[in-house]
DNA sequence: TTTAGCACTCTAACCCTTTGACTGCTAACA
DNA sequence: TGTTAGCAGTCAAAGGGTTAGAGTGCTAAA
């Protein structure tokens, strides 16, 4: 199905989707003759057009229409760029403020995530994600802390080898003295120091039945708290922002369609459903017109981004089909680079001060 | 300006408002006879009509449609409501939604309030918020807990009497003693501990400049901590249920009203700014078209709940003009008991077991 | 193979007319 | 004096016809 076109082809086709994506209307015969191939005439380019459209890139919306792009013709467009050094498609302001945002922020991987959406949103001008997969099931429980306070209450910290996972209150009893306390923290350790979620979640309690007696009461709460996080955690690290973007573009001045879309988009299930259901290895991807997923009409563009060969999560935007996929292409491998950066401390290209 | 109406007035522009909310259309002098007076002619629902426009009841939008309420006419309406038995407009599968999902959830204030946001929406059908107001400005810091963890992090824990208000990773040198965190620790309880958090905003650094040298790093950054919970707590207590659900309504169908709308709604600080900005000490408030909030052609009707003389929070639903105020209004009366019910433990009318 | 020229097609915009839903007014009536 | 029936007047919305113009496909010549 993927022919190989002939050089004029493809410089018309590229032509086509690029006047396309900046106008989002019908693109003429004339249109590309005058901006992009002036040494042809429109006659010849109309040939060139039928062919195409033969071919089954491109269609006339109505007989005297221009011509546009469909899937195959995006999907031809995307792998141009993609290959060609896609990252100076920046301005040195944009790469700035990418940077200078991402390291302004300190800290949590959330606040990362959060801000990473942030970043590309504002700079994209389309909705975008981030879902961190770092905090999966291969996380490794360090330490668990109990902490008394005041009026019978105490804290749950549960440290891991990627950050804090859990920081609840519970209940103990008022007049429970600190060493129960210190007993019931070092048991709690003892039991699940230096397990991973994933053992967690086949857990057995009656094993340790007898050791736990004492403090059924404390470790339930534990339990709580992390099976809590087992079940809850896959919503609570999906980031969405500028959800709202999509309604400026004329594709999405239908109402239905743009409540279509917000619906989807604010369920954080469906879109980490969406997102993670390709495959993990590829460090790009471009899915347009995704039909079964509520959001067709859309274009998704994703990128992983890895500490050393592990996936760490994904980042992405999601636009209409007729998207600025160089740009978008750009800026999500520029984010990727600085996540590797910040998340695995490698070098980075430009300078900048980072202690361990 | 509220001059009293005659009885006939009275029940024409009531008969027209109920009209209006329900079909959404202009309400024209036949549609008030053959419904709601029978009786008279509609020439005579037209003289009367001709005399509540000149009172600035209702309008015509334009010379020959039927008249549409102007604001006063909702207040009329929402007035003639308010004094009567609101809560027997919900039938018995309504409370018993609403008092299964309130129960079922124990807990959290935060959790507590972000489900009673989700019951509103999902009873009127509208678009509902609740804002919390029990953590303010007067909380009261009981402790502050350093926590030293390995790798060079430690965590700060910021307990008050009304809970824990934030609790951070941090960074500190890793090599530092416990000994120096304990004694950090105690330096911010000596500081911190029995101020709130309205002392915290007017906190003077340079007052106790010199206990804090050997401190600096630390000191900082909880003061940092504290300054971000000032800045930014005021958002994280307000809940906003079924924004999309405005977009369901025919005054919605713009899609630049719908965007204005939901960019207003989706702003946490913008919503707690128009919920909050009216009086305290009314139980029930009911706007329509505040024009200055970005949320125009809109009505906003608040409940504040209450423990005893002490207002919690409010709990409201923001809709379109033409919105089903007696059905709103029995929801909220409804819901502000179950909120002074679980906050206060009060007795409600309908039996059910809830233990101290 | 390319090009110029031309006839053809189809949408979008515009205007004009018609329709029908209301009202306001008036004159008759209780 | 208040109410009503009847009727003329008004206006938005819908329908229909025309025009303008953007673009194409085709053809014949270069």
């Amino acid at each position: 199905m993927l022919k190989e076109l002939s050089e004029r082809k493809k410089r018309i086709l590229h032509a086509l989707v690029d006047l396309y994506i900046s106008t989002g209307l019908p693109v003429s015969s004339a249109d590309i003759q005058s901006k992009y191939l002036p040494e042809v005439s429109s006659a010849t380019i109309r040939a060139e057009l039928s062919a195409l459209e033969a071919l089954g890139y491109i269609e006339q919306p109505h007989t005297s229409a221009g011509r546009v792009p469909l899937k195959d013709a995006y999907k031809f467009y995307v792998d141009s760029i993609d290959g060609s050094n896609a990252s100076n498609m920046l301005t040195d302001q944009e790469t700035a403020f990418i940077r200078d945002n991402f390291f302004g922020r300190l800290g949590q991987i959330e606040d990362l995530s959060k801000e990473a959406a942030k970043i590309i949103s504002d700079v994209t001008n389309y909705t975008s994600f981030v879902v961190d997969q770092s905090q999966g099931e291969n996380v490794v429980i360090d330490e668990i802390k109990l902490i008394p306070l005041k009026r019978g209450k105490a804290v749950v910290l549960i440290v891991t080898d990627k950050g804090m996972i859990a920081d609840k209150a519970i209940d103990v009893k008022e007049d429970v003295k600190s060493e129960y306390i210190d007993a019931a923290g070092r048991l709690l350790n003892k039991v699940f120091a230096g397990k991973t979620i994933e053992d967690i979640k086949h857990f057995d309690v009656s094993e340790i039945d007898a050791e736990i007696k004492g403090f059924k009461d404390i470790f339930d709460e534990v339990l709580g708290i992390l099976r809590m996080y087992i079940s809850e955690h896959s919503s609570d690290n999906v980031f969405v922002e500028g959800a709202l973007k999509m309604l400026d573009y004329p594709e999405y001045q239908n109402i239905d369609d743009a409540k279509q879309f917000l619906s989807v988009i604010s369920d954080k299930d469906a879109v980490s459903e969406i997102i993670l259901d390709d495959d993990n290895s590829i460090e790009f991807t471009v899915r347009i017109g995704k039909e079964d997923s509520g959001v067709d009409k859309c274009a998704i563009i994703t990128a992983a981004y890895k500490v050393g060969d592990e996936v760490q999560g994904k980042a992405g935007v999601i636009g209409p089909e007729r998207m600025d996929y160089k740009k978008v292409i750009s800026v999500l491998d520029y984010v990727k680079k600085m996540f590797s950066s910040v998340l695995g401390r490698d070098k980075l290209p430009d300078p900048f001060d980072d202690e361990e």
